[in-house]
DNA sequence: TCAGAATATTCCTGTAAAGGAATATTAGTG
DNA sequence: CACTAATATTCCTTTACAGGAATATTCTGA
């Protein structure tokens, strides 16, 4: 468990590719289009989408020699279920510290 | 903006401070605790909490010659923000498709 | 103030990863 | 079949970072 979200996160964890996911956000793009648009030279371009593609973020479509890449719901789904449980977390705390606020009213109203 | 994200991420996607985060959902350790339970030494412990607190994912409370340290909701918060507009994303995507078949329906009903 | 426990920091070393430049690959076109 | 465009890969160098071992720091209690 895990393991796929660590992956993730390291992918999305550096600022060029986590720029190339906030771009793709708006639709799928050709390896040259992303690298004009961020202005990065088309090698690191390229490398930097093997990584998010090892990673599951996005996926290649071919189209005559161009190469368009899209991203993939699936590790940000990855992601968002654990942090769901982070939210419960968050919550059951919230809720002991509302009992213990009653709790104290209560031991006010009864002296 | 995302700077935080990134920071937060980077500190999360490795292994050993994955782990640390995951027990400390069960309440705050000290560093010999989590050492122990996670069966690292030390030095390394310290060193990995140490860029957790860098990174607003833990905080720490002295108590004696004890350091208890504790998570932090913000980064997670954070994190959650930026997911909640990939929800919004793929809903419009998925509501785009829903129209799509809709028509295509009509379409066929026409002929 | 000294001893010991708990934690932090430093130094060193190995390794992974990023950028630059050059080159290889693949597909379309005349 | 050249030629070109688009992309991928390789090689090299530099840097960031993790682990190990040793040492420094901080606090408590006798």
């Amino acid at each position: 468990m895990g393991l796929h979200l660590i992956t993730a996160m390291n992918a999305l964890s550096e600022p060029n590719r986590f720029q190339i996911v906030e771009l793709l956000r708006d639709g799928p793009l050709t390896v040259g289009e992303i690298a004009v648009k961020l202005g990065m030279l088309q090698p690191q371009t390229s490398k930097h989408l093997r990584v998010l593609n090892k990673a599951g973020i996005v996926k290649v479509e071919a189209s005559a020699n161009k190469r368009i890449y899209h991203l993939q719901q699936e590790p940000f789904q990855d992601i968002d279920a654990w942090l769901g449980s982070f939210r419960q977390l968050w919550n059951d705390r919230f809720d002991r510290l509302e009992d213990y606020l009653k709790q104290m009213q209560e031991n006010e109203n009864n002296n």
